[in-house]
DNA sequence: CACCGTTAAGTTTTT
DNA sequence: CTTAACGGTG
C-alpha cells in the first residue's frame, strides 16, 4: 500500500481510492477531511497519473485554499503549481478575465466589494428620489444578493423559473444597479459567479473548453455553497462526472448568506450513481466533548444524521460557568488562562469565542490588564480604512478608466476645489456622451474650448488637468511594466494625498500615514510573492483576499479572540465560549423567526463552537449583562440545558459588588437549573449566593396573560418595581409589560 | 464645504 | 452604550 494511505482510516481511504464518478463525503467536525482531500489530490496525481492541470479544487476562503495548496505541495513531487486550488470567487474572476469580451466586459474590470456596491445602490436610489431613511440600501442589497445567490443574471433565458415580480420596485433597482456596474466595467462578488454562469450558458463552446480541462473537481465546505455555485458545479462536471464534494450539514452556518441545504440533498438526484461516504471518527476532541456536542446537534430535525465517535480519552468534564456579569466573566477567563498557563499549557492553544463582535471589548480590557497577549481575529479590516480605500480608488482608476465610482471618491480627496456642483456638471456630460467620469475629464482637459458652457473656474480646470495627466502617466507606466509599488508611490505624492495628511498634526493623521506606508509594503509583499505582478493583479488580491493575516513571524503565545463564525475550521486545546445566554446565543433575531430554521442554525453554530475544543471546554454565561446601555437578565442559553448532565459540571463564580447590585437574596430563582454547584474561593473571588435572583419571569418561562393568553418570556429588563418583560404569545405577537401592572401568572 | 449636533438603530460576514 | 448617517449652521 502506498505510504500516504497508511495514515488514513478505512473510510478516508475509500474516499481517496474512489477516483472516478461522483462522490459525496459527509465529514463530521475534526474527522480529517482536509487530510483526506489533500491525500486524494496527491493520489490522483502521483498514482493515477492525472495531470495537475486537470484538477480543480474549490474552497470558500483563501485561508483554506492556501492551507490546502501548502499541504499538497509537501505530498506531491511533480509540478503542483499547475493545480488549481482556489476559492470560488477567485476561480470565477480568472475565468471572467480571460473570457470577458463574451459578456461585454473588458478584462481589466474592477471587483466591487460590499461597501462599493452599497454606494452604487445609494446612487440608484437617489435617482429615484428615495432617501436612505425611507429605504435602507441594505434591503436592496439583500434583494440583489438573493438573486445573485440563486444564479439569476440580467438576460437569463429561463427567467420564469425564478418567479419574479417584474413590477417590484426592487427589481427595477436591481436592473439599474447592474446597468451601473456594467457601465463602470465592474462586477460585484455575486456577479463573479453569475457572470461565469452567464458565460457558460450563452457560450457552450467556452464552457466546453473548461469542461475538457477540468476532469476532476473537488469542493470543500460544500454545505456552504449557494444555488449559483451549485449550478456552476453542475455545468462543469455533468459530463466528466468526476466531482467530489465534502461537507457537513451540521456545520452549515451561513444560510443567511445563501448557503442552501438543497445542494446536499439534490446532489444525489443529480448524480444517481453517487457514492456517499461518511467520516464519523473524530480525531480532535475528548470523548466528553464529542458526545455532548453530538447530543446537542441531534435535536436538529433538518439533518441527514451522522453518528460521531472518537477513540480519544474521555477527558475532563465541560465546565459551565455562571458569572455575575460580563466583567466577571472576563475576569474568570483571564484568571483561568493564567492558571492554565502556569500549569504549562500554551496560551497559543487557547481561544475565546463570542457570538457578536461587540462582546470582545470587555474581554480585551481584562486581558490587557492582565498582560496576556491576544489577537482579535476578524475585527476591523485594514483594507476598509478610509485612507486605504482612497488610495486603492486612485489605483483602480489607473487600471479601469471606466470606474466612475472610484473616480468620484477621490476627485476631491484631498480637496482641490471640485465640489458637488462641478461633479454634477461632469456627470451630466458623462450621461450625455455615454462616457465614464475619468473619460469625461480627459476629454474636457484635451478640448477645453469645446466645454466653455460648463463654466469651469480656473482652479477647477487646473485641478482636473492635473488629475488627468497624473492618471495618463500612471497608465503609461503601468503598461510599460513599471512596478506597482512605484506607481503607487507616485500617485500618493503627486495627488497631494500624502502632503495633505502630513500637514495635519493630529494623532489620527499620523496613524493614517503609517497605514499608507503599510499599504506600500503590502504591495511590495505582493510583488515578491507573485510571478507576474501587476497593478490589476494586486487590486484583485485585495478585494478577494481579505484575510489580513499579518505574519509577525514570532510566536508571542497570543490567545485568540473571535466570533464563532470565525472559528470554523480551527481547533484549540482550551476553548472559552462566552455570553451563552438566551437572546444572545441563540440570538434574539433567530428566536423571532417563526420557523425553526433560525434556531437550528444557532444550534449548529453552538455545535461548531463546542467541537473546536480538543481538551477542555468552558461555557460561560452572565446573570446580568449590559446590552445597549441597559442591564439585561437573559438567563442561561437553552443550549446549555440541551447538554446531558453527565458531560458537564456547573459552577458559580463572582465577587460581591455591594448591596447596590440590584440582586436580592430572598428570591428563589434559577430553580430550573439547580445543578450541583461548586464555589470558587480566593482573595478576590467570593461565592455568590446559590439563589442569585433576577426575576421570577425568567427568559423562557411560560406565562398566562389574562387578556392575551398563553406565551413565553423572551426578554426581561430592570429589577423589582421597574421590571419589564417581553412576552411572545402563541399567535406570534410580542408585547412588553411592566411586571407590577401586568396580569401575568407563571404556569 | 467642513464641522457639529441630533437621531436612530443595533447578528453572524469565508468572497 | 456605541456608531453611523443625516441635516443644519458657520
Amino acid at each position: 500500500m502506498k505510504e500516504v494511505l497508511k495514515n488514513l482510516n478505512e473510510e478516508q481511504r475509500s474516499a481517496v481510492l474512489h477516483t472516478t464518478g461522483p462522490l459525496m463525503i459527509l465529514a463530521g467536525a475534526g474527522s480529517g477531511k482536509t487530510r483526506t482531500l489533500v491525500t486524494k489530490i496527491s493520489y490522483l496525481i502521483e498514482t493515477v497519473g492525472v495531470s495537475p492541470f486537470k484538477v480543480l479544487a474549490l474552497t470558500f476562503s483563501n485561508k483554506a485554499a492556501r492551507e490546502m495548496r501548502d499541504r499538497i505541495s509537501t505530498q506531491v513531487s511533480s509540478d503542483a503549481g499547475a493545480l488549481s486550488v482556489t476559492t470560488f470567487h477567485a476561480f470565477c474572476a480568472r475565468v471572467l478575465r480571460s473570457e470577458a469580451q463574451y459578456i461585454g466586459l473588458s478584462r481589466n474590470f474592477t471587483i466591487y466589494d460590499t461597501s462599493e456596491s452599497k454606494a452604487v445602490i445609494k446612487q440608484v436610489l437617489s435617482r429615484h428620489g428615495i432617501s436612505t431613511k425611507e429605504l435602507s440600501p441594505f434591503e436592496v442589497m439583500n434583494y440583489n444578493e438573493g438573486l445573485n445567490n440563486l444564479g439569476y443574471y440580467v438576460g437569463i433565458d429561463n427567467e420564469e423559473e425564478f418567479d419574479l415580480d417584474r413590477s417590484d420596485p426592487f427589481f427595477t433597482y436591481y436592473n439599474e444597479y447592474n446597468a451601473e456596474l456594467r457601465k463602470s466595467n465592474a462586477v460585484d462578488f455575486g456577479g463573479l459567479i453569475t457572470g461565469v454562469i452567464h458565460l457558460f450558458e450563452k457560450f457552450p463552446d467556452v464552457l466546453k473548453k473548461y469542461v475538457e480541462r477540468f476532469e476532476y473537481i473537488l469542493v470543500d465546505e460544500y454545505q456552504d455553497t449557494n444555488r449559483a455555485q451549485f449550478k456552476l458545479l453542475n455545468m462543469l462536471s455533468k459530463e466528466k462526472r468526476n466531482i467530489c464534494v465534502v461537507g457537513d450539514e451540521d456545520q452549515s452556518i451561513y444560510s443567511w448568506r445563501g448557503a442552501d441545504i438543497r445542494n446536499i440533498l439534490e446532489f444525489e438526484e443529480n448524480y444517481p450513481e453517487v457514492q456517499v461516504l461518511k467520516l464519523e471518527q473524530n480525531y480532535r476532541s475528548s470523548r466528553n466533548i464529542i458526545e455532548a456536542a453530538s447530543s446537542v446537534i441531534s435535536r436538529n430535525i433538518h439533518r441527514k444524521g451522522k453518528e460521531m465517535w472518537t477513540s480519544n480519552p474521555t477527558g475532563d468534564e465541560i465546565e459551565v460557568v455562571e458569572c455575575f456579569n460580563e466583567k466577571e466573566e472576563a475576569e474568570f477567563i483571564t484568571k483561568t488562562i493564567l492558571d492554565l498557563s502556569k500549569e504549562g499549557h500554551s496560551t497559543r492553544e487557547m481561544a475565546v469565542f463570542y457570538r457578536t463582535n461587540a462582546q470582545s471589548r470587555t474581554l480585551e480590557d481584562q486581558l490587557r490588564r492582565a498582560n496576556i497577549p491576544y489577537r482579535v481575529v476578524g475585527g476591523v479590516k485594514f483594507y476598509e480604512r478610509k485612507e486605504i480605500k482612497d488610495m486603492l480608488a486612485y489605483l483602480r482608476v489607473v487600471v479601469n478608466e471606466k470606474d466612475s465610482l472610484a473616480y468620484s471618491r477621490i476627485v476631491n480627496v484631498p480637496s482641490r476645489g471640485i465640489g458637488a456642483t462641478t461633479l454634477r456638471k461632469l456627470e451630466t456630460v458623462a450621461v450625455r456622451d455615454g462616457l465614464s467620469l475619468p473619460q469625461v475629464v480627459e476629454t474636457i482637459v484635451d478640448n477645453l474650448s469645446n466645454y466653455k458652457d460648463l463654466k469651469l473656474s480656473a482652479k477647477v480646470r487646473s485641478s482636473l488637468s492635473m488629475l488627468s495627466n497624473m492618471f495618463m502617466e500612471a497608465r503609461l507606466s503601468d503598461s510599460s511594466g513599471k512596478s506597482p509599488v512605484e506607481i503607487y508611490e507616485g500617485i500618493l505624492h503627486e495627488s497631494g494625498y500624502w502632503d495633505s495628511l502630513k500637514a495635519r498634526k493630529d494623532y489620527e493623521s499620523q496613524a493614517r500615514l503609517e497605514n499608507l506606508e503599510e499599504l506600500s509594503s503590502a504591495i511590495k509583499q505582493y510583488e515578491s510573492s507573485t510571478e507576474k505582478p501587476s497593478l490589476g493583479g494586486f487590486l484583485e488580491t485585495v478585494t478577494l483576499d481579505t484575510s489580513n493575516e499579518e505574519d509577525t513571524g514570532q510566536d508571542l503565545g497570543e490567545v485568540s479572540l473571535m466570533t464563532i463564525h470565525g472559528a470554523k475550521g480551527l481547533e484549540f486545546n482550551h476553548v472559552f465560549l462566552t455570553g451563552v445566554e438566551e437572546n444572545i446565543f441563540p440570538s434574539i433575531r433567530s428566536l423571532e423567526e417563526s420557523q425553526d430554521f433560525g434556531l437550528e442554525e444557532e444550534r449548529r453554530l453552538f455545535y461548531v463552537a463546542m467541537t473546536r475544543a480538543m481538551e477542555k471546554l468552558f461555557i460561560c454565561f452572565a446573570q446580568g449583562r449590559m446590552l445597549y446601555g441597559q442591564l439585561k437578565f437573559n438567563g442561561p442559553s437553552r443550549f446549555i440545558n440541551e447538554i446531558p448532565n453527565k458531560y458537564y459540571h456547573w459552577k458559580k463564580v463572582g465577587k460581591i459588588t455591594g448591596s447596590s447590585s440590584g440582586f436580592s437574596n430572598d428570591n428563589n430563582e434559577y430553580d430550573d437549573f439547580n445543578q450541583e454547584c461548586e464555589f470558587e474561593d480566593d482573595e478576590k473571588t467570593f461565592m455568590v449566593s446559590k439563589n442569585a435572583p433576577a426575576s421570577k419571569f425568567n427568559t423562557g418561562a411560560k406565562v398566562i396573560h389574562s387578556l392575551y393568553g398563553e406565551g413565553s418570556v423572551i426578554n426581561s429588563e430592570g429589577t423589582g418595581q421597574d421590571e419589564k418583560v417581553t412576552i411572545k404569545f402563541k399567535d406570534g405577537v410580542n408585547k412588553k409589560f411592566m411586571v407590577k401592572f401586568a396580569p401575568l401568572t407563571l404556569i
